[in-house]
DNA sequence: CGGGATCCATACAGATACTG
DNA sequence: CAGTATCTGTATGGATCCCG
């Protein structure tokens, strides 16, 4: 997640920090926000940089927030490049770095098997739960 | 995430549903629980199927709440196969269905990138921190 | 053993407002 | 334009109890 300081911090805290060793679990804590992985994902199709307000146009839904937070995560992360034009007003640009594009080979991988699947799935998901609530499930009185 | 019900639903009700149509935000909306990745990697490592205590044996730091919520979305959306042995006391295996492995291959693709990665990612996460925490920063007065 | 139901803490995410 | 700051709702995940 795009957590904007020390998550293992907190994590640790709550005493069940198990195995960060694990850098699977690392990883799936920032891919996990869906702001991180499309950000990617959009990144490593533009030819050049992309302005913030490019991204959110981009990426529709999200929150200045939500981009800003998650943009600075994949900058700390050293995923992201911020160049800033001292402008007035002021102009910023991003653009993945080498690690960056390399994230966005698997994760393309991902998006092209969510592409292939995700329908089948979301039938699926939907007839089991018609099955189970419409068979022999009493509503409320 | 491995949300019991609806989510979709749910989002609809914000009136923010943007764009339901992209496939790799419902799967992300899965994938994005850590324990769904998890559980898709620890089962596509086993020969042949798993009982719910080697699950959680296998996934440190599990509640069985969470695990017993993720393998039913996941049953949900047809990735997983769940066979109960009648016994006393119950037998419950579970094995991820033809769809369920072929999701572990890009799955893999992210945890070999994990494990070839992170480690760079957090000392740069580390150093940014360090830098910008102990560099120019006046704390409260 | 394999869960379901419940209660609860919180950290994640959205809306809004303010700055340079 | 490109953010930061604050306030807050809510879903998520953990702990616990209980049942078959």
């Amino acid at each position: 997640m795009p957590k904007p300081d020390h998550p293992e911090v907190t994590r640790a805290r709550r005493g069940d920090l198990f195995d960060p060793a694990c850098p699977t679990r690392l990883l799936l804590d920032r891919v996990g926000s869906k702001w991180t992985t499309m950000l990617v994902l959009l990144l490593s199709k533009a030819t050049g940089e992309l302005r913030f307000t490019e991204l959110k146009r981009g990426m529709t839904g999200v929150s200045q927030k939500m981009l800003a937070q998650t943009l600075r995560s994949l900058e700390q992360d050293g995923l992201l490049d911020r160049r800033v034009e001292a402008t007035s007003p002021p102009r910023v640009y991003y653009k993945l770095t080498e690690r960056g594009e390399s994230l966005a080979v698997p994760l393309r991988a991902l998006r092209e098997w969510a592409e292939a699947n995700m329908a089948d799935i979301q039938e699926h998901s939907r007839a089991v739960a018609d099955h189970s609530g419409g068979d022999h499930r009493g509503e409320m009185p």
